[in-house]
DNA sequence: AAGACGGGGCG
DNA sequence: CGCCCAGTCTT
């Protein structure tokens, strides 16, 4: 039995039972493959049945305001994925009466779609003969082959994109490519693969030679950055300010606390020191540091303090900021570092 | 080619 | 704490 057909069989045997593979539908999979990038499949599960639940088709996703869709990403990170595919769901709808592109090229013209999602939806849903390559593929193949090219590179792309491509099963492209993707996720892991129960075991290189653990070979990540943040959350009777962050940095169109920033640890008087132009400075208020919590993203570290301001004259707030009501929070998409605060804050009204 | 972009799970 | 995850976009 050759490679392929061993891959095959031992994919029907073992395969992950998800709400994604009982479809062709390629809205249904271009969703769960726009959430599973860079996400587990575990951490991904709940937002897919989430959005289905809510948008089943293309028409009604490309409704929806902007921050409906990012409330509903909450807690999922990467949101441009959420932003990018409101926007492909509007222009399918708007330019192409709601019909999916239905082939690896033209699907590469959308926002959000790169070469691994496009390819995905191409074999899934169409079963176009076009190889997956993602952060699993790599790992396979560049154990099955022995690659010491870096996977950073775009050598590297090219290879293992050719690589993949000859290694891909042209009768069945669509199982291959999730056959491929199930081996990296349950046999082919990074730390301690299975290879006893590995199906492509006997013609594996780095098995042979017990290198296993060696590939894929990486490139060195830069050092994340730190960041020292002060968060405020001011308090005038029932209300909170907020603002929309902008674009060009984290957290893009979610809301947030007004809040100042170093690059170095301060304290609560070098903090209102710094902030004493603005408009909590100036009037009688009670000031109190309430939570303290470090958030890790991947490029960088966030050290957040929340002060609370219970405002006694209602300060004027930048162009930007907003007072909203309490009960309206819950309807607002934030970071999970200012959920786990307003979790607490709202918790325990002072 | 290199950075930026989230958050969670695991050893 | 460091590494990794069904990647893509921007510069």
């Amino acid at each position: 039995m050759n490679n392929q057909q061993s891959l095959l069989n031992w994919y029907q045997l073992n395969k992950r039972d998800l709400p994604w593979r009982n479809t062709q539908n390629p809205y249904l999979i271009w969703l769960s493959e726009i959430i599973l990038q860079q996400t587990r499949v575990n951490q991904g599960l709940p937002y897919f049945l989430k959005f289905a639940q809510k948008f089943p088709q293309i028409e009604s996703l490309a409704a929806a305001p902007e921050d409906e869709v990012l409330k509903l990403w909450q807690g999922l990170g990467y949101y441009s994925r959420g932003r990018n595919m409101l926007k492909t769901a509007q222009i399918i709808v708007l330019s192409n009466g709601g019909k999916f592109p239905d082939n690896y090229h033209d699907l590469l013209k959308l926002k959000g779609i790169g070469p691994y999602t496009a390819a995905a939806i191409a074999s899934f849903a169409y079963n176009q003969a076009v190889a997956v390559l993602d952060g699993n593929v790599f790992r396979v193949l560049s154990r099955f082959y022995l690659i010491s090219e870096p996977i950073q590179s775009s050598f590297a792309k090219k290879l293992f994109n050719q690589l993949a491509n000859e290694f891909l099963n042209k009768d069945n492209p669509a199982l291959h490519n999730q056959a491929m993707m199930e081996l990296g996720a349950l046999i082919c892991t990074p730390l301690k693969p299975a290879c006893l129960e590995c199906p492509l075991q006997q013609n594996c290189l780095a098995f042979i030679q017990n290198s296993q653990l060696q590939f894929p070979i990486k490139l060195a990540k830069a050092k994340p950055k730190n960041r020292f943040i002060a968060y405020f959350h001011f308090q005038f009777n029932s209300q909170i300010a907020v603002f929309r962050r902008p674009s060009g940095g984290i957290w893009e169109g979610l809301y947030d606390l007004p809040y100042l920033e170093s690059e170095e640890k301060t304290d609560a008087n070098s903090w209102f020191e710094k902030g004493s132009k603005k408009k909590w400075y100036s009037s009688n208020q009670i000031i109190d540091l309430v939570f303290e919590k470090k958030h890790i993203l991947t490029h960088q570290h966030i050290y957040a303090q929340f002060y609370r301001i219970n405002c006694i004259n209602k300060p004027i707030l930048n162009f930007d900021e907003s007072w909203v009501e309490y009960n309206q929070l819950p309807k607002l998409g934030v970071s999970k570092l200012l959920s786990s605060y307003l979790e607490l804050a709202m918790a325990e009204p002072k």
